[in-house]
DNA sequence: GTCTATAACTAGATAGAC
DNA sequence: GTCTATCTAGTTATAGAC
């Protein structure tokens, strides 16, 4: 992977332009348009439109896996309380990635990087659970999951934002304590 | 709006369509070879491929109209409930019109009739906040009311899930008493 | 490393026969 | 009301000059 300064200013625009109209609905002509240079460019960098996703997305999706590695050695309560904060985390500083990936339709996500991605999203969703049986303990982990990554989609990172998404997120999944 | 057999087979099959690719990423020729007619047949019924996404989007639209206008004469937690029980009704009746309207990207959204879907849209994460000042209180409204759209989106109606999603946007949004 | 020009293809939409 | 054929414009990607 070479780093150039024309490589990254691609991505870098090519991330704004898919989290605002959807990789369908951005051409190659409009992300040359934003960095001010030919559509040949663009496909000299990359191999083709879909590569520079690939390449937009891969840092996001790393910084999940490790997430996953992180989790998967910590168990029940825990666990819990590090997929939240771990998560909401991530979403904020990779607010963008996680629109494309959160709003990317079916046969978008259906190739590479994304198919590494789904996986990990169901563990961090199961960790969000805590091993709950109760069905509707398992629907309110991912109300609160896919709740979150909306939110924080596309919002720059910041203290409330983050402070308030964990606040929820724990309000709605610590079951509570019997009756009031 | 006339109503006939094929007419009604084409939306069918294009929110079919639409809510599994997104608007961009269905062609007239998906749609068309879904209803097993040709293109022209398609743009007979309708003016275009935006009219064929206006007039599926349309009962959805209109019975979330109806419920803005129910909410308008309540306040504070009659308002609140009546805001929750009645969007997650909507949503699971309506769950792949609310994938379209939710996974559809900025432009797709600012064109009719999602224009006037979007105030609507603002109104009910008021009423699921009740009035509360505290941003963080704003942003669990908005966390649960994107959250219960995800989830909902594409599942088929069911008394489990329903009261499952009642049930998590009350956790999270009523304020907790205090300390416990 | 970047460009212009263009190939090869697909999109939405129209014309006119039946 | 539905079709085939076609138009125009836009898409990704390639070729080859600089």
């Amino acid at each position: 992977m070479v780093r150039t300064k024309t490589r990254d200013e691609i991505i870098a625009v090519a991330a704004e332009l898919f989290s605002r109209a959807g990789f369908k609905g951005t051409s190659l002509h409009d992300i040359a348009a934003g960095v001010g240079c030919s559509k040949a460019t663009l496909l000299y960098h990359f191999d083709s439109k879909e590569a520079i996703l690939a390449a937009l997305i891969a840092p996001a999706a790393a910084e999940l896996a490790e997430l996953d590695t992180r989790l998967a050695v910590l168990g029940g309560a825990a666990r819990q309380e590090a997929a939240i904060d771990g998560f909401v985390d991530l979403v904020l500083r990779y607010s963008r990635e996680a629109g494309i990936i959160y709003y990317g339709s079916q046969d978008v996500l259906c190739s590479p990087p994304f198919a590494e991605v789904k996986p990990l999203i169901d563990n961090l969703c199961a960790a969000f659970a805590a091993g709950a049986t109760d069905p509707a303990d398992q629907i309110a982990a991912e109300v609160v999951l896919a709740g979150i990554s909306s939110v924080a989609i596309g919002k720059p990172d910041d203290a409330v934002l983050r402070s308030a998404l964990v606040a929820v997120a724990k309000r709605a999944l610590l079951t509570p304590p019997m009756k009031d």
